[in-house]
DNA sequence: CTAGATATAGCACGATCGTTCGTGCTATAC
DNA sequence: GTATAGCACGAACGATCGTGCTATATCTAG
């Protein structure tokens, strides 16, 4: 049998996982139960436990979930800029409207993964949140550096430290646009932005820059 | 009874609370369990509850705790500082302090807190700790906006907005902090932080930070 | 020194946790 | 048509969850 695409298990695999990743952006990894989503899918616990070995492989088969629609939904759609300070620019708007549209109804999952383990004890899924929010910091520092040696950045600016900044400020914007449910934490982030980028650019960069903005 | 300060009572509920607010700033207010709390602490499950008359209330003692040692260890130091943009400059490196200190094991208490509810529904507790972390930004908000009154930050410039990004950069910092255990992005939101205050600054709110800078 | 309040422990409850096991259905393979 | 594999189910495990009720210490007031 070889025309049927995906086996039956695997489907259900997919919808557990995505099911698993919204669950997990509102109550947390730990505060996720195998329980409760299996009443939510309206299947047996055992029934969906036994497509993984353990909670801990849930986990990390979620998280997996989680990274794969955030690359989709975020890196992805930044790659049409040309890389620079207009990529730079993008991946900074797409992780907003990420947001904004509610990929994940509980805000970033990365974001509230991270907050949820930077403290505790090392543990396999703990280093792979790490790992994911490596990736995404490097994403924006070498769209950073790339800015730089097309000239749009100056030569003595800081890279990492740029996009820690930039990084800081989509953060905040999806705690405190989830607290208070008021979109306008998501406004000062891109003010915060936009002003970030300007100040720094070159005349090149700026060009660059409302070049950007002026396009649909 | 008046020469004996304390009666037991209130000092074991006071060690109780403590402990509870060092471990939620690790595992959160809802990973914490009163079972755990009470192994940690030598005693009984039941002795422990009798204290609280719920999950909920200690929950919300453990805050009203964390919010008193979150007083004393970042506000108040702050005080010393006259009002304006050199306090505001002191906040914030009172929290980065607060953080390297390890004033909660965990981290900010309050952040790790409002990433835990911020996507919650709403409940007694997340009404609580999104009324703290509002006091905490209008505290920032209002030394900018005493900054702005001294003629330190230009008339044009939005309190509320610098505020945003200075808690932006510090609450990166805490969770990066932790989260790879390098204590770089404490600097990083120093720099960032220096930075965005002596672009705003008018000359005279330069010379106050400057001065500030070179005090002991 | 004793009566009373206060503080902690013991024990048990129903619910839910993650996990295991045995069973049955269903659809392909021989 | 029968063997085989994939997939989901129900029941049950021990552990732990939050929460009561009851007794026993410990301390204080008179």
């Amino acid at each position: 049998m070889q025309h049927r695409s995906t086996p039956t298990g695997a489907r259900t695999r997919e919808t557990i996982l995505r099911a698993g990743a919204d669950i997990a952006s509102v109550d947390g990894l730990e505060g996720l139960s195998i329980g409760r989503l299996a009443t939510e899918l309206g299947m047996s616990k055992s029934g969906l436990f036994a497509h993984f070995g353990s909670k801990e492989d849930l986990q990390l088969a979620i998280i997996e979930e989680a990274r794969q629609r955030y690359v989709r939904e975020v890196i992805t759609p930044s790659l049409t800029e040309q890389g620079g300070i207009r990529r730079l620019n993008r991946l900074c708007e797409s992780f907003l409207s990420y947001i904004e549209r509610a990929v994940f109804p509980g805000g970033c999952f990365f974001a509230a993964a991270m907050a949820e383990f930077d403290a505790k004890t090392p543990s396999p899924v703990r280093e792979n949140i790490a790992t994911c929010q490596d990736s995404w910091m490097k994403t924006l520092e070498r769209s950073a550096l790339v800015a730089q040696e097309n000239g749009e950045l100056p030569a003595e600016s800081d890279p990492q430290q740029l996009a820690f900044e930039l990084e800081a400020a989509l953060l905040a914007a999806n705690w405190y646009f989830h607290l208070y449910t008021d979109s306008n934490y998501l406004e000062r982030a891109r003010h915060a932005i936009r002003a970030r980028l300007t100040n720094e650019a070159t005349p090149a960069g700026l060009d660059a820059l409302t070049a950007a903005t002026r396009e649909p």
